[in-house]
RNA sequence: GGGUUGGUAGCUCAAUGGUAGAGCAGCGCCCUUUUAAGGCGUUGGUUGAGGGUUCGAGUCCCUCCCAACCCA
């Protein structure tokens, strides 16, 4: 910043000016007598208080002064007089702004207008600010300046603010949730030599002692299963993994995502633990199993409903719904149908991709209640286990709420030898992709396990309407602008 | 990567191709109980960046940057 605005520097000459008086304008520990809620909650007149926030409004009425002080539990007037401070702390006080920190030590009374209020006595210059807020009426509407600087979002935007509230409140239900079950929290590398659990191209870095390239991890899986083998039987970790690909309303390259190992389970049993986890924390924190997304103006655009039972449905029972007789058109005919659907596709799909697009558009899209798809095909998802009845499909379900899939889970392969047959088909001619020390921990035997992954960020989206995954996330991606904070 | 829409003062937004504006914030003055306090006055702009068309461009054309949405 080589010019200053005329705003900053405007500030900049304030915050001189209290040192040239001898005040520290960035102060230091302050003792308060209790937060802004607790000292309304406790509210009587003629109590001595104090406390401490950020300047969010000044009502100026010539020797009276009205001011709005904030903390993060809520906001109370202050009045603030030159008879009442002294000449010198009304010097002081002239040299503050909208924005600055400052602790207050006073008597407590109530205006005409039955508004609570501290009568200021002494005050401690906290914190000076030297840029402008955001427009205190109209709030922050720019979404690109509500994602780079979220701090601002969070000042100006109450409603910004009570979804990452949600958002901390839902992990914290889950993780209880877990927690009261026997279940451990563990904690494996983010950053790997292979990259594996899933199908995605992994961010790449160096270490530089050890001279090996790493990757930071697209999911845990293989780490957590070791830990199966090692004879944890519960176990889940709750953290951040990193897809390199594109960004969008769903995706962000980094995300939250729960996993969760129990030993001598399966897919079925860990439906039923999600769908009563999630139904836990959507009471705990929503306070309802209909969920209301709304528009930007208030009406109701969709009611999710929570209630148990959830449903299950086979896949090729779902997909037969959206367009009956599917699977007794030939593969040209099948094309042809999705020509007329107006589903693109390219020739060089094969037959079950054709068919899961159809899944994507007309099923998984269109479901916002949640349903557990069952029975996937098995080319679908080449690494689970295959039905002990049939073969063609795998022992998985994918649970699917707000038209998004939200959550999938295994009946966990645990035969080393075919593990070991579809990673190596699955890499190819990568060779070097396959994890053979994952291999050779199955090798040493793992439990029969159930395993479920749940998207958190899409779990919250679900749970509090967000539209965009990057309203759930404090600081999501962007592009890097450099034109930032030139003054 | 493709398409659509957008980017104007610190914030929220105006402006048929014809002098870049308002409210709030800021600054100055008045006011001893205000609630978006009020009143009077006033500062503030490379209209995302760069080119072009035109007597004249925030507005039309081209390139680029950033974002949102849709598609891949």
């Amino acid at each position: 910043m080589e010019e200053t605005h005329a705003l900053f520097e405007t500030r900049r000459q304030k915050m001189l000016a209290l040192r040239e008086k001898g005040v520290d304008p960035y102060g230091h520990r302050f003792a308060l007598t209790g937060s802004v809620a607790e000292v309304r909650e406790r509210f009587a007149e003629g109590r001595c208080e104090c406390i401490a926030g950020r300047i969010t409004a000044h009502r100026d009425m010539g020797k009276s002064h009205f001011l709005d002080l904030t903390d993060s539990t809520g906001r109370i007037q202050v009045f603030v007089h030159a008879k009442e401070v002294g000449p010198e702390a009304y010097e002081i006080f002239q040299l503050l702004d909208m924005g600055d920190f400052l602790g207050v030590e006073g008597e407590t009374f109530t205006t005409r207008t039955g508004e609570p209020t501290l009568r200021v006595k002494k005050l401690t210059v906290l914190s000076k600010s030297l840029r402008p807020l955001p427009d205190k009426w109209h709030g922050l509407a720019d979404v690109e300046t509500r994602y780079r600087q979220r701090y601002l979002d969070l000042l100006a935007n109450p409603e910004s603010k009570e979804v990452f509230k949600k958002r901390i409140a839902i992990i914290r239900e889950m993780r209880r949730y877990l927690e009261d079950r026997g279940f451990l929290e563990v904690e494996t590398p983010m950053m790997q030599p292979v990259a594996g659990g899933a199908a995605a191209t992994p961010f790449k870095t160096h270490h530089n002692a050890l001279d090996i390239d790493l990757y930071l991890r697209i999911a845990p899986e293989l780490f957590l299963k070791r830990l199966l083998v090692g004879g944890f039987d519960r176990v889940f970790e709750l953290n951040r993994s990193f897809r390199n690909e594109g960004v969008s309303r769903r995706h962000n390259p980094e995300f939250t995502m729960l996993e969760i190992y129990r030993a001598y389970s399966d897919f079925e049993e860990m439906s039923a633990m999600v769908e009563e986890m999630v139904c836990t924390a959507a009471e705990k924190v929503i306070g309802t199993l209909k969920i209301e997304h709304k528009d930007a103006e208030g009406n109701v655009i969709r009611t999710i409903d929570l209630t148990r039972p959830w449903r299950r449905a086979p896949y090729r029972e779902l997909v037969n719904e959206a367009v009956p007789g599917w699977f007794e058109l030939t593969p040209e005919a099948r094309r042809e149908r999705c020509q007329e659907m107006k589903i693109e596709l390219s020739p060089e799909m094969a037959d079950f991709e054709v068919t899961q697009h159809v899944f994507e558009k007309l099923v998984e899209e269109k479901t916002f209640n949640p349903c557990f798809v069952t029975h996937c095909p098995t080319e679908l998802v080449p690494l689970a286990k295959q039905n002990p009845n049939d073969p063609s499909v795998v022992d998985v379900y994918e649970l699917v709420i707000n038209g998004q899939e939200i959550s999938p889970g295994y009946s966990e392969l645990n035969d080393p030898i075919v593990q070991r047959q579809r990673l190596e088909a699955q890499a190819g001619e990568e060779i070097q992709k396959i994890d053979e020390d994952f291999l050779a921990a199955l090798e040493h035997g793992m439990p029969p396990a159930g395993g479920v992954g749940i998207g958190i960020d899409r779990l919250v989206m679900m749970l509090t309407g967000a539209e965009s995954i990057r309203d759930v996330i404090l600081f999501p991606h962007m592009k890097s602008r450099p034109a930032d904070f030139k003054q």
